[in-house]
RNA sequence: GGGUCGUUAGCUCAGCUGGUAGAGCACCGGACUUUUAAUCCGUGGGUCACAGGUUCGAGCCCUGUACGACCCA
C-alpha cells in the first residue's frame, strides 16, 4: 500500500485505519493481554548478553529511525523508555514493524544488547500490536497549553515530566493523610449533597434528587458536618476531598476545590498556628523565592492596611473612612461596600483587593472581623474580632483556621443574620441550619479547625502559575467538534 | 458581562503599501544492517476561523459571529 508523494492529514489517518483493518483481518487486533517480563525501567537493570534470556516488553512507540534493512525505535511506558532494534534478518518482526505508526502501543520480545554508542537496546525477534493509534500522533511537535489541558491524556502520553508532576500531586495528598494520621486524626467522609447551604460564603451549584423531589446543593464546605462529628464524640477528624463553588474560573480557582479540612476538640486556634510545621524549606514560585523555614510572619488584618497604605490605626477602624477608600477601587464589590458600609466587610474588601497579593512570604493574618466569620468563635478580649487566622503564601490564601463557635444560641443568632442577608439577595450567605443548631445544643466541646487549599498548595510546591496546571482535568469550555 | 490582542499546512509561525500562499518540523517515497532530535535525496499538503461588505482584485481594509489568550468585573 505505497503512496506517491506525502500524505495529507486525512490520508495519514486513513493509512492508520487501513493498517488497523489489516490487523483485524489477521486476527485479534486488540489482544486481551500481554504478559511482559518487566517494566522498561526494570529492563535497564537486567543482564545484557546475546545468549541471555528473552524479555517481553511493552510500551507506546515514540520515535523511529530507519536505516535501510534495519530500524531503531523507542518505546515508552509509565515511567521508563527503551530503544528497540529490528533488522531484516528477523523477517516477521521486520515486516510487522513496517506497518507501525507513531503512537501505537506494542509488545515486543527479544534479547538485550548494547549498541556501539552504548545504548541499551532490545533486539526485537517478535512484535505484536496491542492498540493501534488511529489519531495523529506527532511527538516532536509541541501542542499549545490550551490544547494540552483539553486533551490532557495526549499531553500526558507525550510528556513524562507532566506525568511526574501529577504523581507529585498525588504524593502531596498521601503526605497530607500521613500527616494527619500520624497525629491521631481520623479521616472521614461527609455528605457531598447538602440540603442547606452553609459552611462557607460561596454560591453553590444546585441539583435535584429525583426520588425525594427536592433540590440539593453540591457542598461548598464540609465544615458543619465535621463539627457534628465532634458532637458525636470524635475528637480529631479530617476530610480530604472536594467542595464545589459556582464561581468564575481563574488562575487561582477551579470550580472544584480540593481542601483538607480538619478539626480538633479541646484546642484553640493558636494550636493550629503552632502546627504549621510540615512545610519544606525554600520554594521557587513564579519569580519569587519563598522561605518556609523561617518562623512565619504574623500580622493583624487592620494592621496590614495600616502598613500597606499608611493609614492611621483609627482610620482603619472607621467605616466611613474605609468606605471612601473602597469607593476608589474598581468594580461592583466596591460599589456594594459603599451602599452597605459595614466595618468588617470593608476591612476584608480592602485587604483582599490591596494587601493579599503582596503577602509573598508565608504570613499569618489574624484579627479577622467577627462579622465576616459566621462560624468562628469571637475573641474573648475583643468580641468584634474572631479567633481566626488565614495563612498567605505567594500572594494567595492557603489556609483558613479558627476556634469554632460552639455556643448554639449565638450560632442561631448568626444564622438568622445570614438568612436575612440571603433573603436580601446575597447568594453567598449561609442559610439557617436547624439540624446543626440542634447538634450544637447537645454540646460541642471547644475546638479549633482549619481548611487547607490543596490545589493552591500544589501550585506553590510545583511552581505552577495556574491552578489548571495542577488539576488533571480542569474545567474548560468544551472543545469544538470536528477538530483533530 | 466589559476592554485589548489573536485565529494562515498535522504542529510552531512568517506573509511588505490590497495584486492569486511561505518556512521549519511532522507526514509520504527513495538510499543506508549499531542509529538516537539519525543523515542524505525527492514529492505532496491550504475553504488564510465563519458570514457578509468595500474593491477590477482581499490572508491583508470594514461589519458581524464563533473560538481562544490576557486584563477588568
Amino acid at each position: 500500500m505505497k503512496e506517491k508523494g506525502s500524505l495529507s492529514i486525512e490520508e495519514a489517518l486513513a493509512q492508520r485505519q487501513r493498517r488497523l483493518d489489516g490487523l483485524r483481518e489477521q486476527g485479534q487486533a486488540y489482544p486481551n493481554s500481554f504478559v511482559r517480563s518487566c517494566t522498561l525501567r526494570e529492563a535497564r537493570a537486567r543482564p545484557v548478553a546475546e545468549d541471555g534470556p528473552e524479555l517481553s516488553l511493552a510500551g507506546r512507540l515514540t520515535n523511529v529511525r530507519t536505516a535501510g534493512k534495519a530500524a531503531f525505535a523507542n518505546i515508552a511506558d509509565a515511567d521508563g523508555e527503551l530503544q528497540l532494534y529490528v533488522q531484516q534478518d528477523a523477517a516477521e518482526a521486520f515486516a510487522w514493524f513496517g506497518e507501525l505508526d507513531f503512537g501505537d502501543v506494542v509488545g515486543v520480545t527479544g534479547r538485550l544488547f548494547t549498541t556501539r554508542r552504548g545504548e541499551l537496546t532490545l533486539r526485537v525477534e517478535r512484535g505484536v500490536t496491542l492498540a493501534k493509534c488511529l489519531q495523529n500522533y506527532t511527538p516532536k511537535s509541541a501542542a499549545t497549553d490550551e490544547r494540552q489541558r483539553k486533551r490532557r491524556y495526549l499531553a500526558l502520553a507525550q510528556q513524562p515530566e507532566l506525568r511526574r508532576r501529577f504523581a507529585a500531586r498525588t504524593r502531596l495528598l498521601a503526605a497530607t493523610r500521613e500527616f494527619f494520621g500520624a497525629r491521631g486524626f481520623l479521616e472521614v467522609e461527609t455528605p457531598m449533597l447538602h440540603a442547606v447551604q452553609g459552611g462557607a460564603a460561596a454560591r453553590p451549584f444546585t441539583t435535584e434528587h429525583q426520588a425525594l423531589g427536592r433540590d440539593y446543593f453540591l457542598r461548598i464546605a464540609p465544615e458543619l458536618y465535621l463539627k457534628r462529628l465532634l458532637v458525636g464524640g470524635y475528637e480529631k477528624v479530617f476530610e480530604l476531598n472536594r467542595s464545589f463553588r459556582n464561581e468564575g474560573m481563574s488562575d487561582d480557582s477551579d470550580f472544584m476545590d480540593l481542601t483538607a479540612e480538619f478539626i480538633q476538640a479541646l484546642a484553640a486556634v493558636d494550636w493550629l498556628e503552632r502546627g504549621a510545621d510540615f512545610t519544606p524549606g525554600k520554594l521557587n514560585f513564579k519569580d519569587h523565592e519563598i522561605d518556609c523555614a523561617a518562623p512565619f510572619a504574623r500580622i493583624a488584618l487592620p494592621e496590614s492596611l495600616v502598613r500597606r497604605h499608611g493609614w492611621s490605626a483609627a482610620e482603619v477602624e472607621d467605616a466611613g473612612f474605609l468606605a471612601k477608600q473602597a469607593a476608589a477601587l474598581p468594580g461592583a464589590k466596591a460599589a456594594k461596600a459603599q451602599t452597605e458600609p459595614e466595618l468588617g466587610a470593608l476591612q476584608c474588601l480592602l485587604f483582599e483587593k490591596t494587601v493579599e497579593d503582596t503577602l509573598i512570604q508565608p504570613t499569618f493574618v489574624t484579627d479577622f472581623p467577627a462579622s465576616m466569620s459566621p462560624l468562628a468563635r469571637r475573641s474573648d478580649a475583643d468580641p468584634t474580632r474572631a479567633e481566626r487566622f488565614e495563612l498567605y503564601v505567594g500572594g494567595r490564601e492557603i489556609a483558613n483556621a479558627f476556634s469554632e463557635l460552639n455556643d448554639p444560641e449565638e450560632q442561631a443568632r448568626v444564622f438568622e443574620e445570614q438568612a436575612a442577608r440571603a433573603a436580601g439577595g446575597d447568594a453567598e450567605a449561609m442559610r439557617y441550619d436547624e439540624d446543626y443548631i440542634a447538634a450544637l445544643r447537645y454540646g460541642m466541646p471547644p475546638a479549633a479547625g482549619a481548611g487547607i487549599g490543596i490545589d493552591r498548595l500544589a501550585m506553590l510546591l510545583l511552581d505552577c502559575a495556574t491552578i489548571r496546571d495542577v488539576i488533571l482535568f480542569p474545567q474548560q469550555r468544551p472543545e469544538r467538534e470536528g477538530k483533530d
